[in-house]
DNA sequence: TCAGCGCATGTTTTT
DNA sequence: CATGCGCTGA
């Protein structure tokens, strides 16, 4: 492997292949790069087999770039490589070896939904008020205790003395789990450890397996996933993990930074390599950054450096509503595009989905595509969760989550108090639900009421059970179910609204055919069809390619950078959120949250606040974020509205109108004319004089071919021309390129 | 007594 | 989008 590309701690990362490797990498320091030409010159220089690498990861994004980046440096095809998310990971190996602590193969991957359904049914069944302790409360308690003890029932049962019954609970939930051969995602984790402590020669066959292990956004990483890690790691000591403490926004689930501070304690001998150098972000952005997580006392601290010069000022754009704040970010990227920016550079990124809707509508009235990452997307709307239930009904009948959704829909006169009488009846007969129907024995001693509401549904079901045995392909059967229960007539139902819905029944169907043609005999291409939608997220379906905007949560920006990255809602109450301002140690995750944001942007950050919006549907008055006075006013520029001294006494939202709209610090902005236009790797510093080639022009050249141009710097012949070619951004000097204008 | 419908409500962040 | 509530009709 070439390593001449990587600055000296970088190649330290790469090179120490033996030992446990500890590496704290700042934001935009090259974390991605030293885990991909690691497994390059594990790969490559030392002959290891791609089977024997693991890389565990947080997200599917993330996964599949580490897959793609190390392929295209060894230029070889590593799909045999195990590269995926801890949940991946876990699921894949409770299928294979599972059985051994009594795990179903076909068992179904419960969201945090399904999860929340079955306790709610749970604590009705205890006969525990709902109004006195809430499903969400409980299912937070019960995660809580599965993520950090290896005994969650001895943990809960001390909770109990707290809230009232959250022991019960568990047990029950355990139960109904283990009855519907369901697992939450904290079982993947830890069912895996149990496995691992009961089943040795398990343990061992995956460690042996494994010559070399990397772990990628360790900060994230929670007590049971280091003792995942440390059972991997018995006798090999080859494991290398990446983090930084100033990244780890994922406390509240879990997540503890402690697995970076004692890797030393858990995996002796280690080795420990700073990479301080950013190559991302521009000084200014760097220091905003910085000064921002400043004021955080829990952290090691880290002296990121760069040199890639100060950039543009940090644009603090004060709007006065919500819809004002969306206006701002789409007419400033419909400038950056006319200048020749593309759409796939620019972020937006906000605290909560909530706030995604007005700045998503906007965009589409200036008719600027765009990518929602997460939220409420494809996999959540309500028809293809109905047909997935389906599914995944028939894959594990027990199912008692999917069976809940569909047993009514369409709607065949089975109302709550049927489907709450048939699971007493199973629960004393002792069988899964789907059994009562399914047994004409058990059936015909239901209730002569209730068997005649559930008799359609029973012959439906088996219906659909010989249906499936006779049809293999996944994608077929899925056809044939929607018309033998009787989809499309139900969709027609709903008017105009069943044409949008038949639309992402369509995609859903397109979705399990492009599935099922890309795996191999990996296995049930249904039930790892079904996997994958649990485990997948809507960011994994979005085409990183194509040319459009991304909107996503602070959150799920993790790891991604943008050119031009703008943050809304950077008001209090939103970002920090509420219900951190409280806790100090919440406020710092919600500062280090900030860092992140932040630190996405290479050139050109805009952090927009706004003195009233209505979220919830509920209008609010908002002070300006405290981060925002943060960042030392050297570092940005505002504009908008005149925001007021931002007292906490003074403050009145209706002075605000009063004082009038867009008063806006002319002055300095017109220091600064270029900021919107400029892209890199022009800086907007440099005196701006044209020559007969004008920014935004299309030109075109004998070898790129067709591009836009950025910037001109000089003048005449001797004048330094940034063209924007399809795949490349060029300076050329106009004296010698022969740069023909094409017209529009 | 039960099913079904319309309407109001509440929603941090995510594998 | 899911949940809860009150109303209507069988």
């Amino acid at each position: 492997m070439d390593l001449s590309s990587l600055n000296e701690k970088q190649r330290l990362a790469v090179e120490t292949t033996e030992g446990p490797v500890l590496v704290l990498a700042g934001a935009g320091s090259g974390k991605t790069r030293v885990l991909t030409y690691r497994i390059a010159h594990l790969i490559r220089d030392l002959g290891v087999h791609p089977y024997s690498v693991l890389a565990l990861t947080f997200t599917n994004k993330a996964a599949r770039e580490m897959r793609e980046r190390t392929s295209a440096l060894i230029n070889r095809n590593v799909d045999n490589m195990w590269v995926m998310t801890f949940h991946s990971f876990c699921a894949r190996i409770l299928r294979i070896d599972g059985q051994v602590i009594d795990i179903d193969r076909n068992f179904t991957i419960y969201d945090e939904t399904d999860k929340k359904s079955l306790i709610a049914e749970v604590m009705r069944r205890l006969n525990i008020d709902s109004k006195k302790l809430d499903k969400s409360v409980a299912a937070k308690i019960i995660s809580d205790a599965k993520n950090r003890y290896l005994d969650p029932e001895e943990a809960l049962i001390q909770a109990s003395e707290q809230i009232a019954h959250i022991d019960e609970i568990y047990v029950e939930y355990e139960k109904a789990m283990r009855d519907s051969n369901a697992l939450d995602f904290d079982d993947l984790i830890l069912k895996t450890i149990l496995l691992f402590k009961s089943a040795p020669h398990i343990r061992s066959k995956y460690e042996v397996q494994f010559k070399y292990i990397l772990v990628d956004e360790y900060q994230d990483t929670n007590a049971l996933q280091s003792e995942l890690l440390k059972l991997l790691r018995i006798n090999n000591k080859n494991i290398f993990v990446v983090g930084d403490d100033d990244q780890s926004i994922y406390s509240w689930r879990g997540a503890t930074v402690r697995n970076i501070l004692d890797f030393d304690e858990d995996f002796p001998n280690a080795t420990t390599i700073r990479l301080e150098q950013n190559y991302r972000s521009t000084n200014t952005i760097l220091k905003a950054a910085n000064s921002i997580i400043m004021n955080n006392c829990d952290r090691k601290g880290k002296n990121l450096w760069t040199h890639l010069g100060e950039g543009d000022s940090i644009v603090h754009y004060y709007a006065s509503n919500e819809f004002d704040e969306a206006n701002f970010i789409a007419k400033t990227i419909m400038r950056n595009v006319n200048a020749g920016a593309k759409l796939k550079e620019h972020a937006v990124l906000y605290r909560i989905n909530a706030q995604s809707r007005v700045i998503e509508s906007t965009l589409t009235s200036y008719g600027i595509p765009y990518n929602v990452y997460g939220g409420l997307k494809f996999l959540e709307r309500a028809e293809v969760k109905d047909i997935i239930a389906y599914l995944r009904l028939i894959v594990n009948p027990a199912d008692r989550s999917a069976l809940y959704r569909i047993i009514n829909v369409p709607a065949r006169g089975i109302g709550d108090k049927t489907v709450e009488l048939l699971d007493n009846f199973a629960y004393e007969y002792g069988v899964p639900m789907i059994d009562v129907l399914d047994d004409g024995d058990i059936f015909s001693e239901l209730p002569t009421a209730a068997q005649k509401k559930l008799y359609p549904f029973a012959a439906l079901y088996k219906e659909l059970v010989s249906l499936r045995k006779e049809t293999p392909s996944a994608y077929q059967f899925t056809k044939k179910l929607l018309d033998t229960i009787g989809y499309y007539d139900y969709l027609k139902s709903f008017g105009d609204e069943g044409e949008r819905r038949l639309e992402n029944i369509q995609e859903l169907l397109n979705a399990i055919s492009e599935f099922e043609s890309n795996i191999g005999d990996e296995g049930d291409a249904l039930t790892l069809f079904l996997e994958n939608t649990a485990l997948a997220t809507d960011a994994d379906t979005a085409d990183p390619n194509q040319d459009k905007v991304s909107l996503m949560t602070l959150h799920s920006a993790k790891g991604l950078e943008f050119f031009c990255v703008f943050i809304a809602g950077m008001d209090e109450d939103i970002f920090p959120s509420s219900r951190s301002t409280e806790d100090p140690d919440r406020l710092e995750e919600e500062r280090r949250l900030c860092y992140v944001g932040i630190t996405r942007a290479k050139k050109k950050l805009y952090l927009i606040s706004a003195s009233e919006r209505r979220l919830y549907n509920y209008p609010k008055v908002y002070r300006q974020s405290r981060f925002m006075q943060e960042i030392p006013d050297f570092l940005k520029v505002c504009e908008g509205i005149t925001p007021l001294n931002i007292s906490f006494q003074s403050y009145s939202g209706y002075d605000r109108y009063a004082s009038g709209s867009f008063t806006s610090r002319q002055s300095r902005q017109s220091l600064n004319t270029n900021r919107f236009a400029s892209k890199p790797p022009v800086k907007v510093e440099h005196p701006k004089v044209e020559s007969n080639y004008k920014v935004g022009m299309r030109v075109k050249h004998d070898k790129f071919g067709i591009g836009v141009i950025e910037a001109v710097v000089g003048e005449g012949g001797g004048a330094i021309v940034t063209v924007r070619f399809d795949d490349s951004t060029k300076r050329l000097a106009a004296g010698y390129a022969k740069l023909e204008i094409v017209k529009e």
